[in-house]
DNA sequence: CTCCTCTGCTACTATTTCCATAGCACAGAA
DNA sequence: TTCTGTGCTATGGAAATAGTAGCAGAGGAG
């Protein structure tokens, strides 16, 4: 399929608004997560493969995507975050604060 | 399919790392799509479905994922997210200007 | 050159998920 | 009783993903 980008008609909206752009691109299946192996440096295909706990040709699909959108892209070390990638990472990275909260949040009633 | 929740084995990561469980929840079809468009305020099944574009089915497998995780909840005047979802979409808001950025971005090489 | 390894990726089938539409069940109002 | 609004289920076909196998090119060793 192709990458949403924005100003392109994307799954579940015709407006093409960056974010509903980048909302169809980040939920895709390994999208978020290949950003976040990314995070402390290059890593090749198989790497990121297993990094990611998933196959080559979703893995594939993804980075052609990701790469379309300028967000990853393949050097001489492997694939890595581009500035915009990175960029991107860095407002994702509160996210893993906040998951750590919310694992104590559910753990409260789940887990005791 | 079952919800992905930190503590459990999540598709992707059978750690059960809370921010595996959260990409993973957030990973899928009109997740985030859905926490964006309940940051104004309620709605109700029908107009969320209008508003996210999409159908029933998944609309309510996604719903039943993310009231399971704690972010969203059926009140008298809809769907509302919870003072957890409302945290979550807090620390997601910055993606509205990064993509935008991100547009610009791209655009000065796509669109002129 | 030949063989080996590493790397990026394609091929293929099975399964899961999603799309799109139709329609049911219940509640309240008229 | 009929009509409307709301939440949701059913269904069949399309698309994406999972999981495994294997190819092609770029080196390096002999």
């Amino acid at each position: 399929m192709a990458a949403p980008k924005p100003g392109k008609r994307v799954r579940g909206s015709a407006t093409g608004r960056p974010i509903m752009a980048l909302l169809d691109l980040l939920g895709r299946r390994m999208a978020l997560r290949i950003l976040w192996e990314l995070r402390d440096g290059p890593l090749n295909f198989r790497a990121l493969q297993e990094a990611a706990a998933t196959n080559p040709s979703v893995l594939n699909a993804r980075l052609a995507e990701l790469r379309e959108a300028r967000l990853v892209e393949h050097g001489p070390d492997g694939y890595a975050l581009t500035p915009l990638g990175q960029s991107l990472l860095a407002t994702l990275l509160p996210l893993h604060a906040w998951a750590e909260d919310w694992a104590k949040a559910l753990g409260r009633r789940r887990l005791g």
